[in-house]
DNA sequence: AAAGAAAATGAGTCGATACGAATATGATGT
DNA sequence: ACATCATATTCGTATCGACTCATTTTCTTT
């Protein structure tokens, strides 16, 4: 966001968008199986739980974000990540969960 | 998030209400400006154009999800950023949107 | 061409939430 | 205590999106 100027209402938009699509467990479920390596439609209704019309879909909202690509093999459709940002994303709100958990735990101690 | 490991649902959630509050413009541009320096409601009020109930809305769910604090001065209630994950993961994501904006705009290059 | 598997899509329901308007709370000064 | 200003909260409405189920599309195989 650069931090030192003001975005155009246009661009925060596409900023909240981002967050947006991040802000589902569904698809946070989906990433974390996608950072494992690619993976089937098939795979991550296997390894989530979610019906496939749903991983379809939830699929199809991060394919729109793009942040995961897919090819096609097949009968099957593979994907995968396509934005380092998920991972830098995902990294940097886990620290920061971490830290304040520790800065709890120091509440107790001595 | 590790990236290697599968987090719990728990966590999982905690980082899907990361990304949720950071999903609305409305918040982003209260954020957008407490970068800028502390502010009091009524800045945010003026500088927004949002409506005095809804910008002490929004900035409780900053408060709650622990991204602002607040301080009360007479008056007057001074908000500023607490947690500089919020400057990171906008960072960020600015960067994302302009890799993807010059790779588009390399498709037109010869 | 037909059958079958994998993935995508559409309709409907339900819960969540953003926002505005009005009201309540809380601090300050007289 | 009262009036006033700054902030918070409540309530109602409208919108959005996740999910399920059923159906359709797309590709492969025979």
């Amino acid at each position: 966001m650069n931090m030192k100027k003001r975005l155009p209402p246009e661009q925060l938009e596409r900023v909240a968008e981002v967050f947006s699509t991040l802000s589902e467990c569904s698809r946070l479920q989906l990433l974390q199986e996608l950072m494992q390596g690619p993976r089937t439609v098939s795979e991550l209704v296997e390894a989530t739980g979610m019906k496939q019309g749903n991983v379809s879909k939830q699929l199809g909202i991060l394919y729109s974000a793009r942040l995961v690509e897919r090819t096609r093999e097949g009968n099957f459709i593979r994907y995968s990540i396509r934005d380092e940002l998920v991972i830098q994303l995902c990294d940097a709100v886990c620290h920061s969960l971490r830290r304040q958990a520790l800065a709890e735990a120091d509440r107790f101690a001595s």
